[in-house]
RNA sequence: GUGGGUAUAGCGUAGCUGGCCUAACGCGUCAGAUUGUGGCUCUGAAGACCGAGAGUUCAAAUCUCUCUACUCACCCCA
């Protein structure tokens, strides 16, 4: 079949059949989140393009070549988001959420848009898990958003995930880094490759992550930013080392972490594996402490992490993690022959008002197919109503797994007595459990 | 932008030293196998102009060329 309109490359559609995947992170991510004392806030998908400029970098990569931005009728440029936590400052300022005391603690799950060469691991739309902490200057608040991931992992299931971390120092350090990063490279300008020669003069760190083996040679004895850090940084990485042993996290120390995102300040981290192919970032974050002054609010440091969920799902489906299945239909009512089908109407209405899961035949088939889909939809139960039922005003309630049939009256007494069907049906499974286990 | 790989029914595949392919198999879908009862099994049906276009040939899903899409990788990042 020739479809006539297929998907923006580099989006992906989630079907019916594998939602239940999306619910499973969804739902722990959010849970883990607020244990953490986080809570959900919500950001339009456009800003104006000069959010993200003024904040993600003008230099970078994400803004110079991968946004989307669209302009409608003589407004100003907005752009798709490209990333969370651009727009969550905004929100937090403009809301005045900054005057509520600290720290203030949120988290989001969104899609962000960046239009980029698409491959594993690696969307145009893409969705993210992010959680920002506002207010604390303390190593404290590293640890704890650190952990906070790290949980967050942990409990979907990931193993063999690897936490490394790195500190960029402040706007004092770092410049004092870079000044002798660019004194170290600078007699061998010529054997860089083209990209890092221009990186040289205005990002001379992204030299230190070039893939280029040449580039790696010639990187490999050039000073470390950890020896260049002030004593404040220095002190308040030290701190978040011992905070992370103490909460028995494992890290590795790798001074070659450089995000890509130019409001990063000191820390920075990245939670790496290598299953998925060569985009193996599945959480990466960090300090921001100026960002928030950058936006024109008043001073105020933070931090925070992004969480590749499509990039999670990969590696949970590598790793074999569990799911939470969707939930299945309670109750089918086959009906036969129009008497019937209006009478379950009723029924089924009546038990939903319970809040049981309760379908029946809109397809107008016959009894065997509507055997058939009961079974294939999961139902527990099944009622067969044709015109013997209704003229005799009771029923077979049938359990699916067993083929037991009882009997179930379709007058008011209905919906109670399939209550105590479902509750009976529950204890015997639990049961069936415990008699294995004793 | 630069390389590599792949393109056959809804999905997953076979066929690819050209003719037996008027394209096969598994899953799925639909319908039957005691016309009021599912799961297993069996039978049958629907469903593909073999990514698009051109060429070679008596003959192409199978060979050649072009294009397109998808995919992996570089770059960058979640």
């Amino acid at each position: 079949m020739a479809l006539l309109v297929k998907k923006p490359k580099g989006t992906a559609d989630v079907v019916p059949s594998k939602s239940y995947m999306w619910h499973t992170v969804e739902k722990i991510v959010s849970e883990t989140a607020q244990q953490f004392g986080f809570r959900e806030i919500r950001i339009p998908t456009f800003e104006e393009t000069g959010l993200f400029v003024r904040s993600v970098g003008e230099t970078t990569d994400v803004v110079q070549k991968e946004m989307y931005t669209v302009s409608a009728a003589g407004d100003s440029k907005f752009t798709l988001r490209p990333e969370g936590t651009a727009g969550v400052m905004r929100a937090m300022l403009e809301n005045g959420v900054m005057n509520e005391g600290f720290p203030q603690k949120v988290y989001y799950i969104l899609s962000c848009f960046r239009h980029e060469n698409v491959q594993a691991g690696r969307l145009r739309e893409f969705h993210q898990f992010g959680c920002e902490m506002v207010g604390s200057a303390s190593p404290r608040a590293d640890a704890e958003v650190i952990a906070l991931a790290k949980s967050v992992l942990d409990r979907v299931g990931l193993k063999n995930i690897e936490l490394n971390i790195n500190s960029i120092g402040c706007p004092e350090c770092r410049e004092k880094y870079r000044q002798a990063l660019r004194d170290y490279f600078e007699p061998h300008r010529d054997e860089l490759c083209r990209t890092c020669q221009d990186r040289l003069e205005k990002n001379p760190m992204r030299i230190l992550d070039c893939k280029s083996a040449e580039d790696q040679a010639i990187a490999k004895d050039a000073p470390m930013i950890l020896d260049y850090l002030c004593d404040d940084c220095t002190e308040h990485f030290e701190k978040l080392k011992q905070y992370l042993t103490q909460m028995n996290i494992a890290f590795s120390v790798n001074p070659r972490i450089v995000r890509g995102l130019d409001y990063y300040t000191r820390t920075v981290f990245e939670f790496i594996t290598t299953e998925i192919g060569a985009q193996g970032t599945v959480c990466g974050g960090g300090r921001y402490d100026g960002l928030i002054e950058q936006l024109g609010g008043a001073k105020t440091p933070a931090l925070g992490f992004g969480m590749g969920l499509e990039r999670l799902l990969l590696v949970m489906q590598k790793q074999g993690c569990d799911f939470m299945e969707d939930k299945k239909c309670d109750l089918y009512i086959a009906t036969m022959g129009e008497n019937a089908a209006a009478k379950a109407l009723s029924m089924t209405a009546a038990a939903r008002e319970e809040g049981f899961f309760v379908e029946y035949d809109l397809v107008e088939r016959g009894l065997k197919p509507q055997m058939k889909y009961a079974d294939k939809i999961g139902a527990r139960f099944v009622i067969v109503l044709g015109d013997n039922e209704i003229d005799s005003g009771a029923a077979k309630l049938k359990n699916m797994a067993t083929g037991e049939q009882t009997d179930i009256s379709l007058g008011d007494a209905f919906v109670e007595q399939f209550s105590q069907a479902m509750v009976n049906n529950m204890f015997s499974g639990l049961e069936d459990e415990l008699g294995g286990l004793v």
